[in-house]
DNA sequence: TTTGATTATACCAGAAAGGGTATAAATTTG
DNA sequence: CAAATTTATACCCTTTCTGGTATAATCAAA
């Protein structure tokens, strides 16, 4: 699956020249939760990934639902 | 604590004249789930945060922090 | 105040996330 | 192509979230 958050980070991380690796020590989460959340895992935990975002100055909050078009 | 998506939700939910009980069925979470995320818990988990905010039309993402300004 | 409804807190059991490690795959570099 | 780096997948263990239930506290209405 692919979700904002995930392809958030992935883009930031890269612009940053950094590793999962390097992320992940940064935020103080385990290298698997950075995979995790670039492959767009749903089930993640909102703490660990505000974790994540903090580094990028953001924060996971209520934005408007693009209208997910099934375009005709 | 005071979370912005615990706040959105709050708000919405009176707006809509529900009771957390029935907020908690229409999304398909536990009314515990819904108590937790309206008082800030922070560790709730992505997936049954997006179905809460599914119902407004609105999803969790990647949002600018607030310059949280200790102001002076 | 009294009653009824809504919300908050506590405990338990089951399910699943997160971390670590190892290995495989993919990408980059020379 | 070969080597090295980075990323992906799988397994085990510990931690903890979630849901349900019960009880207390808070709020609203009469």
């Amino acid at each position: 699956m692919k979700t904002a958050l995930g392809e958030f980070i992935k883009l930031r991380r890269r612009q940053a020249g950094l590793t999962q690796e390097e992320l992940a020590y940064k935020a103080g989460v385990g290298l698997r939760f950075i995979r995790d959340m670039e492959q767009g895992k749903e089930s993640l935990r909102l703490d660990k990934v505000n974790q994540v975002l903090g580094l990028f100055n953001h924060e996971a909050g209520p934005v408007l639902k693009i209208n997910t078009g099934h375009e005709s």
